[in-house]
DNA sequence: CCCAATTAGTTGACTAAATCAACCAACACG
DNA sequence: CGTGTTGGTTGATTTAGTCAACTAATTGGG
């Protein structure tokens, strides 16, 4: 029988995904799994415009464009325009915004300590590895021309 | 900055997803993802009953009905009664439901091979271990009593 | 300069996926 | 018995994600 690799990568996302929403709302954060990973993006790259986002993820923008609205409303992140060209809206996280992508930092560490437990850190970045290289492989071969 | 293999996970879920959904388009196969994941669980268990999947998958059993309510209804599986309690329902995968199943191992094998190009067959095999002990972490400090 | 094509963003409508909670029927077993 | 447990069903709701239509701003060619 060869590996249920699917089934194995559906349980794993989704034992990660419980793992995580109780770690967040042990730490008292309130957001969506989308809306934190909002967050994390806008942290990560702070001039990034929705549509950058939604290329680097590769979601619909207009998923991307309604979670931005919802933080928005939460005062966690702001819009403004691009100086240059005014199609942009800059995203910037606000300080409360800052804060909570710390928070989120630390309950993300220990989800991924606790999800690692016990596993040797070369397997864990070798791991990351392949899983970078699968996805490579599977959009390559999604848009051949 | 440590590895973000939550993001990473994230996005290799739903480029397998996408490159999964596109095999069975291609190959005429309608039925969505759950229930495709429903017609291998029955397949590979062929006494299992709704509770079973449901405790396996660490899926909540209403979702598990409603997809085996879906599935009936498309002749795809039989629900018979336990012979001996009949509180449990018997899921058995129709003529058709084969033959489906079948269609799906072959979509499936295309796609993992898709994903695993130019991997190591080993690297593979470690991946899937690998993910499956994430998975028992994450689950054994789940509910740590 | 003006028009066409492109790009960023917004919105509406929809589907899929999953969770929570309430409920019923059958069973186990003291 | 009857009390608690287990398997199953259903309703309501939430979260996620997709597709399509549309506006506004920009770019580039003639």
């Amino acid at each position: 029988m060869h590996t249920p690799i699917g089934e194995t990568l559906h349980r794993l996302l989704h034992a990660y995904k419980r793992a995580m929403r109780d770690g967040y709302t042990t730490a008292g954060i309130e957001l969506t799994g989308a809306q934190i990973r909002m967050i994390k993006g806008i942290a990560s790259d702070p001039d990034a415009s929705a549509q950058a986002i939604a290329k680097r993820t590769r979601q619909d923008k207009g998923h991307i464009a309604r979670l931005i609205k919802d933080l928005e409303g939460e005062d966690l992140i702001t819009r403004r325009p691009h100086p240059s060209d005014s199609r942009y809206r800059q995203l910037k996280l606000t300080a409360a915004g800052h804060a909570l992508a710390t928070r989120i930092a630390e309950v993300e560490a220990e989800a991924g300590a606790r999800m690692a437990r016990h596993l040797p850190d070369p397997d864990i970045e070798r791991f990351v590895e392949l899983a970078e290289a699968m996805i490579a492989n599977l959009e390559s071969s999604e848009n051949p021309l």
